[in-house]
RNA sequence: GCCCCCCUAGCUCAGACGGUAGAGCGUUUCCAUGGUAAGGAAAAGGUCACCGGUUCGAUUCCGGUGGGGGGCUCCA
């Protein structure tokens, strides 16, 4: 038998002429795919001599996507089983899992997906091979006659690149079989692969939901049924997947504001409109007023400005030209009407402001400026109304009425590049401050197509934007073309405490704003300049803000911005005046402390604390009572006994002040 | 905005060929005086989201409106 000379994992080897990848790793199970002189290629693929082939194991980031991407096509599989008058749109993976879209007789329901579910273990008990067939353009249309999408995206593959490249792809058009026990295919799909040897390598998949998608994710096209699903290398890492996804909706904001009493969106006032409770008004209030100290120390000044403005203003912006939908309609005022109807006088439109940056200019405008002044820094929380498509809205995070932490810096072109280094270490270090400590940056730069602007102002600005974000030494992370049409930003994400990355802080360069409000102020030489202005937000809005640290902390919050930081407990009546002396104490010293002098029972008093999240609870009894003490019980179940109740105050006061998480 | 699903007590949820409803927690009152995550008893609490239609009769079936959820799209 002659042989042919390949390297395998860079090691020098000799195999069989028709050796396939399948046997040369037959003894390494987590090898599922692999790389030929560098390219994805099944197991299955042919060998010729002088190639590199490479194993490329189920747990690698190329791996997980043909383990998915293969659990897709068994479900394509099942699916056209139960319901066999459906459709096949695409089904790619993605992060955690894979999806396909289809174009089924009815919407799926829950017990569908059940019944799709057990269709597929069966499949993959069988264990059906998956096999790579070339076809022409021609023999693939007439094969896939009765599948209309296909035919579509077999006529989009010159345009290969875009979310048809999984199905299409490369230079050659690919059908992949199920081959069943007698190598018969018992189901194809149009596919690019690679795909897992056979269907009995996929360990552990689950089924997620149902949802509709538009066909090729566009608003004209027909909507699809799409059902998602993860599927992970064993069936411990589901498990661990499952229950990171049960966490998350443990410490979903918007179940903690109900059981914590913090928020709620009564529907009397609108879809996206919130109301903030007492405890989440302390909360929200502990975080306004540490931002407002730390924007003060760094040199902001505060503005405040009206809700509501006549239209003038936003046209002299351009929000009204290109924000128009975004915006709640306007109010018409002191029109008057002939008899007829007909209009006598006009009225004035008046708009709420969806944003605040043209208040903040008019500030600038009101009187003559000098360079002496920059950068002049104004700060406002600045509530805004956008009537956001009523599909988006989303508890606190994506709401229509929200309050910005929003400050408009103008500066001279010299100043921009301190003035943002200095502002992107601020912006983290606030951040750090409320507790979030993982972040990356993301550079969004210009779009050609959708700019206005200097080529050298772009230039310049991006240039500054740059070096600010290299010099904190994070992850950069480049949004080539992301940015707005009138300047470049910088956004920073923070990833929370079970690892879910949110976006938070922008700051953005403007050209296009100070030349419609034709900012100016006098420099040096006397001559009339126009200034460079800067947009940030640092929580993005307040709101958003509040849901996702209390999503962070799981509603645990931070003794400084828990709404209630002791619950004082006596073990028995007998103990409540004692408590109340202590509580006072505690009072006068500026913690929030309540006493729970209920008839519960004290076990009773200590679960509800716990369950409300209360950093500290105070326990005294007879004990505690006779040498003036008390014991503190921790959050996380831990007690310290016979603490004065000074050292108590003090133990408490430090933390608050520090903004420990205990 | 589009597709699908949902809306029953303050909260979490049962329930019924169409004959106006239940539980647990919470609340109130009483009893119990208890050292580290639920002591006991009683009571109050509902136009079954709202508006129409079908029906002898609708919380239940149908339609609309509002609100919510999961996605799509969007997020200047």
């Amino acid at each position: 038998m002659s042989q042919i000379s390949i390297t395998v994992d860079g090691a020098k080897s000799s195999v069989e002429i028709d050796a396939r990848p399948t046997q040369i790793f037959a003894e390494r199970k987590e090898i599922i795919v692999c790389k030929v002189n560098g390219v994805l290629k099944d197991l299955w693929t042919e060998l010729s001599e002088g190639d590199a082939v490479e194993g490329i194991s189920i747990s690698s980031p190329e791996g997980l996507s043909v383990l998915r991407h293969s659990t897709a096509h068994v479900m394509a599989q099942a699916v056209q089983q139960v319901f066999a008058q459906t459709r096949l749109g695409i089904g790619p993976p993605i992060t955690d899992g894979f999806y396909y879209d289809f174009d089924p007789e009815r919407p799926f329901n829950p017990e569908d997906l059940e019944k799709v579910e057990s269709a597929m273990r069966k499949i993959v008990k069988d264990g059906q091979r998956f096999r790579r067939r070339v076809t022409t353009e021609a023999d693939a249309l007439k094969e896939l006659a009765h599948e209309p999408y296909k035919c579509e995206l077999i006529g989009l593959k010159a345009g290969a690149g875009d979310e048809a490249s999984v199905e299409v792809g490369g230079s050659e058009l690919t059908i992949y079989d199920n081959l069943g026990r007698d190598g018969q295919p018992v189901w194809s799909d149009l596919c690019r692969g690679p795909h897992l040897p056979s269907t009995k390598h996929i360990p552990a998949f689950k089924l997620m939901r149902s949802a509709a998608a538009y066909w090729r994710g566009s608003e004209k096209n027909p909507m699809l049924q799409r059902i998602y699903g993860t599927a992970w290398p064993s069936q411990d890492e589901l498990t661990a997947y499952l229950d990171l996804l049960a966490e998350a909706e443990k410490r979903d904001h918007r179940r903690l504001g109900t059981e914590l009493d913090l928020f709620s969106f009564p529907e009397e006032i609108g879809s996206g409109l919130a109301v903030f409770h007492p405890k989440g008004g302390i909360i929200r209030r502990a975080m306004e007023d540490y931002s407002r100290k730390r924007h003060e120390d760094e040199g902001y000044e505060f503005v405040y400005s009206p809700h509501l403005t006549k239209a003038a203003l936003f046209e002299k912006s351009g929000h009204l030209q290109w924000y128009s939908e975004g915006m709640y309609p306007p109010m018409i005022m002191d029109e008057e009407l002939h008899s007829d109807g007909t209009i006598k006088r006009a009225g004035q439109q008046y708009y709420m402001k969806p944003m605040n940056c043209p208040f903040h200019n008019l500030i600038f405008a009101s009187r003559g400026r000098s360079y002496r002044e920059l950068p002049l820094r104004l700060f406002e929380f600045g509530t805004v109304y956008r009537y956001e498509k009523s599909g988006v809205i989303h508890g606190l995070t994506r709401a229509r009425g929200f309050t910005q932490d929003d400050a408009h810096i103008y500066c001279t072109k010299e100043q921009m590049v301190d003035e943002l280094d200095s502002l992107l270490t601020f912006v983290l270090n606030l951040l750090r401050d409320y507790g979030l400590e993982d972040f990356y940056l993301e550079l969004s730069t210009r779009n050609p197509e959708k700019s206005v602007g200097e080529d050298a102002d772009w230039a310049e600005a991006t240039e500054a934007l740059r070096k600010a974000a290299v010099a904190q030494k994070l992850e950069l992370v480049l949004d080539e073309g992301g940015a707005a049409f009138y300047g470049p930003k910088i956004s920073v994400q923070a990833k929370d405490a079970i690892g879910r990355t949110w976006q938070m802080s922008t700051i953005q360069v403007d050209f296009q704003l100070p030349q419609r409000f034709e900012l100016e102020y006098s420099a040096t030489d006397g001559t009339r300049q126009r200034p460079v202005m800067i947009h940030r937000a640092l929580f993005g809005s307040i709101e958003r803000f509040f849901g996702v640290l209390t999503e962070h902390y799981s509603g645990a919050f931070p003794p400084w911005l828990a709404p209630v930081q002791v619950t004082a407990i006596p073990v028995a009546e007998a103990f409540v005046d004692y408590l109340a002396g202590v509580v006072k104490a505690f009072k006068s010293a500026g913690i929030r402390i309540d006493l729970d002098a209920s008839d519960d029972r004290m076990q009773k008093k200590i679960r509800n604390a716990q369950m409300q999240k209360v950093p500290y609870m105070l326990i005294a009894g007879e004990e505690d009572q006779l040498a003036g003490k008390v014991s503190i019980r921790y959050r996380n179940g831990e007690q310290k006994n016979g603490i004065a109740v000074v050292d108590a105050i003090a133990e408490i006061q430090s933390a608050i002040r520090d903004r420990k998480q205990v």
